[in-house]
DNA sequence: CAAATATATATGCGGCGTGCATACATCTAC
DNA sequence: GTAGATGTATGCACGCCGCATATATATTTG
């Protein structure tokens, strides 16, 4: 198969996959921008309404309408930071189960996609699709916005690839640094 | 590796690569639909404006408006169909060289992201994004759809596996048929 | 052929989500 | 304490969308 042949396809599959997640949490009733600001407070406590801008990437304006319509409709809860200037936003019980049901869809998704593989198909999938995706990300941002539908029970630490990639970078920054 | 953490890695490689084709297009100054319009118009000549409905999963109004604006730039030509009610859409020499471009864009951006990998990794990935994608597509609406911003130059007929499930899909239905 | 129905486009309207510019409060540095 | 940086909130306008509807043409039916 030819090189640009296998890229094309591999931007066909990242679209039909994304396209099919980005419908399951339309069906959540929230739009893109407010599951993904649920999924992301559900796994960071305590951000607040600034720390969304960068995994959303949302003007600051664009995070206060978000999290307003998101309390609105009592999905997360504005309350104080330390820093008297800032606004923490947590999520509500509704809120966090809200995230929850995101995931499990998107989960689903994914499970259902990958279906026809067999076990050991499944295996070097794995282990290509974490090799581009290392190369992929570079930085703290990237890496947020790319995880921001991520679900951490399933991908825990040491085990993604992003993570992994971010510790190997901040370590080759460090040592330039030095 | 867990099964589920495999999935969590590709829908993160999905949103990653989707995300940067996706800036890439942003980078053309046309929107999102605004460009996979001109794509999907570089790869089918004759469309009337509800032949986009499919593809870019819009409203009849919606595809009226962005044909509107994409008229406006000098993108695309209306222009009288055989049918006196429809109206054709034809790209202008300026909207061919903007498809051009996106496509451009995303090969480059492709490439880069596989570059990480050998030749034959590459190879095995396109076989199991192949098998994955198949599974993925069931009908032509779906095919259109995922195949958007496809190019069609690396991924002719008779290669693209999507095609291949559709064929295979058009051939079991004639058989119950019968 | 005439009438009813279906199809394709166009447009008025309201709504949602966004960013920019700005205002205000608070923190930090000098 | 003053100046500047930081975090939030809001007025405003824009872009894009879908729904309801109007109009023209095609197709079916009696």
């Amino acid at each position: 198969m030819q090189k640009e042949t296998v890229a094309n396809i591999v931007g066909a599959l990242a679209r039909a996959v994304t396209d099919a997640i980005e419908n399951d949490i339309a069906m959540t009733g929230h739009g893109a921008a407010g599951a993904a600001a649920l999924v992301h407070l559900s796994k960071y406590r305590g951000e607040r309404i600034n720390d969304l801008r960068v995994p959303l990437e949302l003007s600051h304006p664009g995070c206060v309408r978000l999290v307003d319509r998101l309390e609105e409709r009592k999905l997360v809860a504005r309350s104080d930071a330390s820093d008297r200037r800032a606004v923490a936003v947590e999520l509500t019980a509704g809120g966090a189960a809200a995230a929850r049901a995101a995931l499990r869809r998107r989960r689903r998704t994914l499970a259902r996609a990958l279906a026809v593989l067999s076990p050991r198909e499944l295996q070097v999938l794995g282990a290509l699709a974490s090799k581009v995706l290392t190369g992929l990300v570079r930085d703290e941002p990237e890496a947020l916005r790319v995880c921001r539908l991520c679900d951490y029970r399933v991908c825990p630490e040491g085990v993604c690839p992003v993570g992994i990639a971010l510790d190997a970078a901040t370590v080759r920054t460090h040592r330039h640094s030095n």
